[in-house]
DNA sequence: TCGACTTTGTGCATCACTTCACAAAGGCAC
DNA sequence: GTGCCTTTGTGAAGTGATGCACAAAGTCGA
């Protein structure tokens, strides 16, 4: 987490949960760019990202006042002072470790591209998959990831290797200076204070969704509950 | 969001931050047991899962008293009441709409397999695909998507489609009797009420990090701030 | 210019989650 | 047994997010 500093008067205070709305409302408000729409109420633009519109002008209340009273928000306008507040405005290199499956998806996912992300690099380990074009870009071995990071000016690094070379990757990615990882491998990532890991995990959701299914179908978790409870005490003791 | 019944006095009532944590624990808990370790303490299964260990007992006490004072967690007997909590004691069958790149990563994903979730369909629209052979499963059209949720139990579908054809999906999937869908299309889903939605966009976290990213470089956003401010300010006037 | 109407921005009460700190509970050595 | 030591489970206090409700600020028609 990134700590304040306390000679900072005031401003500069986003809640880390509205940070986390922000990407939501610049894709609402991307839709409605698309659709030739000048300016959009709290009202409007909340039910487009889903969410309440108390929140919303909360959420943006923090980042100024943009909005106009008895109109709404600019659309262009609030979508680049969106852009702006996250970073997006400037262009960031991206590179990507782990080519298989995911590595490909992302690589290919026009959100990155899309929003001042550029996928600078492509690394994987095998040398099956090195050579490969994908989205534009050669696939350059492991080995290469230091010297990718230092000349194409990487400033965050995405891990989509298997789980058992996740930290190895990462180890290398900090000693190169890199501060910013998103990481897709399912393990927790050891690192030093003042790196940022920021970790998608695709099985969680999934597995969240079963937790309230199996609510919605039986109220509750099996019904075996005492039984296999016995059982268990039996072998734990 | 699933609303608790009043009148159910005590018990099954686990706060939504603690579902979304137990995935985290079970992870690694499944790692201590491969490492072959019987029991595991607050602090150090803390540790391994990346949260403090107050908040891991609390969580852990919402699902019932399974340590042992003085001792701690047995390991396997953890690992059964999580997964009992979460549903994944029972076999889910998913249907993955969408076989792109990313549809592909997750129908080969390791993590969905091993915790109880079976890809019971692999559906796409592009007859270049259909008939592909992916994960031991034979990718059939998205027609078929009614027949193969009714013919094989499907009760969680997973979206892997592009943004514009996600509703249409979610709609047919809907109107088949599922009420746990998992989108990864960048769109905010409409569903009635009764209906689970979760979402997982992947450039969410990436601009995430890029909002952090920059104020470690320049303590915030662009400097440009007035100078823009103004020039902005004439084009919405 | 004025008054009716719309919509923002925000103070405040509420709710949910986190963290602290410690009593109660059990294991283990002697 | 007995007493020391470890670790859990949980009240209680603290922190942060949410949602309500409304005054302030603006638009627009007459």
């Amino acid at each position: 987490m990134i700590r304040r500093t306390p000679q900072q008067p005031r401003e500069r205070g986003i809640p880390d949960a509205t940070v986390a709305r922000l990407p939501l409302y610049l894709r609402a408000l991307n839709g409605l760019a698309e659709r030739a729409v000048a300016t959009v109420s709290s009202e409007d633009l909340a039910v487009a990202a889903g969410v309440n519109s108390a929140k919303l002008r909360k959420d943006l209340s923090h980042l100024g006042s943009y909005g106009t009273r008895g109109v709404g928000y600019d659309v262009q306008y609030l979508i680049y002072q969106i852009s702006r507040e996250l970073g997006l405005t400037q262009d960031w290199a991206v590179a990507i470790v782990g080519v298989g499956n995911l590595g490909r998806a992302l690589a290919n996912y026009g959100g990155f591209v899309s929003r001042g992300f550029r996928v600078a690099g492509l690394l994987d380990a095998d040398p099956e998959v090195v050579g490969d074009h994908i989205a534009g870009l050669v696939v350059e071995h492991s080995d290469e990831l230091e010297s990718v990071i230092a000349k194409r000016g990487v400033s965050i690094v995405v891990i989509a290797t298997p789980a058992t070379a996740a930290q190895a990757v990462c180890d290398r990615v900090i000693a190169s200076g890199v501060t910013s990882i998103l990481n897709f491998a399912p393990v927790v990532l050891t690192v030093p204070a003042g790196v940022d890991v920021r970790k998608v995990d695709l099985s969680i959701e999934l597995q969240i969704l079963a937790f309230h299914e199996q609510r919605k179908v039986n109220g509750g978790p099996a019904v075996v509950d005492e039984i296999m409870g016995e059982e268990w005490a039996g072998e734990v003791s």
